[in-house]
DNA sequence: CAAATGCTAACTGTTGACAGTTGCCAGTGG
DNA sequence: CCACTGGCAACTGTCAACAGTTAGCATTTG
């Protein structure tokens, strides 16, 4: 209910309503409450209650440094690890996402949201996947705080086609270089939706 | 309480008697536990209950390579952010853990995390701290599985002087490879002491 | 008129009790 | 003697009610 909206973003989680709206009661609720707490999407303060949780632009600057780091070390090892079908394989998601972007012109970040996930998966490492997950999952509530744009899908997509031409020729320079950039490039988008700019001083490198 | 083996790895956690010990009620403890589960420092089964969670090797060594992938990042953010005197106080921290081991042989891992969490603390990343810290947790408790060995604190020492030593002279290349010599060198000290070997095939590089 | 104070309603924190499930053990039949 | 079944005890899942706190509002006072 959060990341899809139906909580806005900073509301509080009213626990009486919201018991009797899911036909629970307030017990399994606040357990419930608590694991979203760990998994950061709402903070609880005491005696007030718990808020869906809202987000500084230092904050999401943070979240896609955390990506960049997860993420990079998962191409590391799968420029050791990933099979050919593995490659493959990432290369038919890769042509079905554009397909279907060309049939519907909407939806722009789910297709690259499981591009990465799926990139992480083949890492072949549980404890980085989950925490890649729980970084998506702030990331997009994150972004649910501003209006959608659908802009920037293109670009996307040949950047991912460029990781996967680097995985394929085992180019561990270049496939962190070209994620990292890409990395860059989403977070700058991500802000520019948001309304303001980064600070950075520092993608000179 | 299952950081400090009070409670016993793979134990069950019985709510009633628990609850009766802290002296608090069933519900309160019940979400405490979701928040350990978020942690990953127990695994819940429907209507069996809670238990400490337990590692395989594989799982272990996952732990390490996620370890990697946050503290190779934190040290690569460093060499463009860290200033002069955070860089001495790292040193002065070193000092005074050598001179609390020459006074003290006992206690190795403590001061490590310490100076781990402290090197990704300066990084100035909150989300990244705060998943290093969640990966220690885990680490400890997987290694609170096996006896202490007290080995390994004179090399530790010294690698950590020369992560330092690599950071002042801003060098990324050479920082980043001895932490990660450093962490495989951790890995290995900590499997070995749970009784087996690793697996992989990989450290030709 | 403004600031401080007391009151009230709403909500969270906690508790004890009830219902449903699981695992174990004795008893029974092959 | 072994496998199976029925019952039982312990425990988890859930609920409704009570206590304590907070925020807002009306009232009072300088």
């Amino acid at each position: 209910m959060i990341l899809t909206g139906e909580i806005p973003v900073g509301a509080r989680i009213n626990e009486v309503t919201l018991s009797a709206e899911l036909g629970v009661s307030r017990g399994p609720l606040r357990e419930a409450v608590q694991r979203l707490r760990g998994e950061g999407l709402v903070t609880v303060i005491s005696h007030r209650g718990a808020f869906v949780r809202t987000f500084e632009v230092d904050e999401i600057i943070d979240l896609y440094e955390l990506r960049a780091a997860l993420e990079l070390h998962a191409i590391r090892l799968l420029c050791r690890r990933a099979s050919a079908k593995d490659l493959s394989d990432l290369d038919e998601m890769l042509l079905q996402t554009e397909t279907a972007m060309r049939a519907d012109g909407d939806r722009v970040y789910p297709p690259d949201m499981d591009f990465h996930m799926r990139l992480v998966s083949l890492a072949g490492n549980q404890a980085l996947v989950a925490r890649a997950l729980e970084t998506h999952h702030q990331l997009s509530l994150a972004r649910s705080m501003s209006a959608r744009s659908p802009v920037r899908a293109q670009t996307a997509i040949a950047e991912h086609h460029a990781i996967v031409e680097s995985l394929k020729r085992q180019d561990v320079h270049a496939a962190t270089d070209v994620m990292e950039s890409h990395l860059d490039h989403a977070r700058e988008s991500a802000l520019a939706a948001l309304g303001l700019k980064a600070r950075d001083p520092e993608l000179s490198a």
